[in-house]
DNA sequence: GTGTATTGGTAGACAGGTCTGTCTACCAAC
DNA sequence: GTTGGTAGACAGACCTGTCTACCAATACAC
């Protein structure tokens, strides 16, 4: 077997190796703006290898969101911790993802944005991971009667951050404007 | 001239026919998945008439764009004023719009995530967008030293909502936690 | 009214590229 | 033999953009 040489994946099996590659290049570039072709290629894979695995282009996109979802709620359950584990973690947290040189913003709005009509799949599969982000937040939260209101409070803000790091030159005024609608929430702000 | 009867906008000229029915096919279809032969057959016009108007696809990207902000504005304005024209209005006008069977979103956020990495001007449309809009809103808020921190935070949790929306079965949850947000966030929300 | 130029359109072919998916023939390791 | 790979060709569809040949309506000059 011939390894390709320039993936930083070289050590993974075939599959793993799709599935690294089709997970940057779709984050990076757009789910529709990556062929097959460049994934297979920057894999270092054949067609048949690829079709071996992934039936389908579509169903790579299954699995590369429910991989990201994976991966991500790894990163974000992990930096809270390393944050202090408390809800004021969130801002240290997602600073360092916005901050992050390949931050592009949430694959799963992304891919609702990109493929809502034509794969409405996404769209499930997105509510399934917003609804375990929010989980993870309601964790954080003090045991309240509101608990769960400000968790979808918190949530929701949280996703719009996510969208002005996005379009914004920098991700300061994101993270700043996300603190002051969580000082205004959450009565035990630190 | 032969009218195209199936276009609902066949009394407006060439041009118009195309840069109406490229809004409507890529903020229902999205920007990629809408090839130029398809708003060629739906505005009932030729390909040299396409080319007369717009030389290249990316310019018709980049003029639908600023015709759903002139359009998007319009309405917004215009929701507030029937909604009573203060900070309130923002929920029912919002809940008008994510109401709408054609609702699918902000266009220019389906832009940056389906465009940010290959067409990366319209993220700076995007910004001027999202400025104009926050201008709406601090424009409703009482004069104040935090109005434009208010106005801030608010236009960010509007995009929260809006992404919550999309995604969301109804959008009966995403009015409800705008709500909570902007109740916390305004002290004299009625 | 007629002829001409201009403007704004038509139908449709074409080129070359990209895309997704199917397939053949072959090889290496176990 | 089985498993997991290779190189690469192919088909058909879709994509963006270029071009030819033609037509209709209008304005203007005569």
């Amino acid at each position: 077997m011939k390894s390709n040489g320039n993936s930083i994946y070289s050590t993974l099996s075939a599959r793993e190796r799709i599935l690294n590659t089709a997970h940057d290049l779709f984050y990076r570039e757009g789910i529709r703006a990556t062929g097959i072709d460049w994934i297979i290629a920057e894999a270092g894979v054949t067609k048949v290898t690829f079709y071996r695995y992934f039936p389908s282009k579509n169903a790579l996109i299954y699995e590369f969101l429910e991989y990201r979802h994976h991966r991500w709620m790894t990163w974000f359950i992990d930096a809270l911790q390393r944050y202090g584990g408390d809800i004021s973690a969130l801002i240290p947290a997602l600073a360092e993802w916005f901050h992050d040189e390949g931050f592009r913003g949430c694959a799963f709005i992304n891919s609702v944005s990109e493929l809502g009509s034509s794969l409405p799949e996404v769209v499930s599969i997105t509510r399934r991971h917003k609804q375990d982000m929010m989980s993870v937040i309601e964790n954080m939260l003090p045991p309240s009667a509101k608990r769960e209101q400000d968790s979808q409070a918190v949530a929701l803000a949280v996703d719009g951050a996510i969208i002005r790091a996005q379009f914004d030159v920098t991700p300061d005024a994101a993270l700043k404007v996300l603190e002051t609608i969580l000082r205004s929430l959450l009565p035990d702000w630190s």
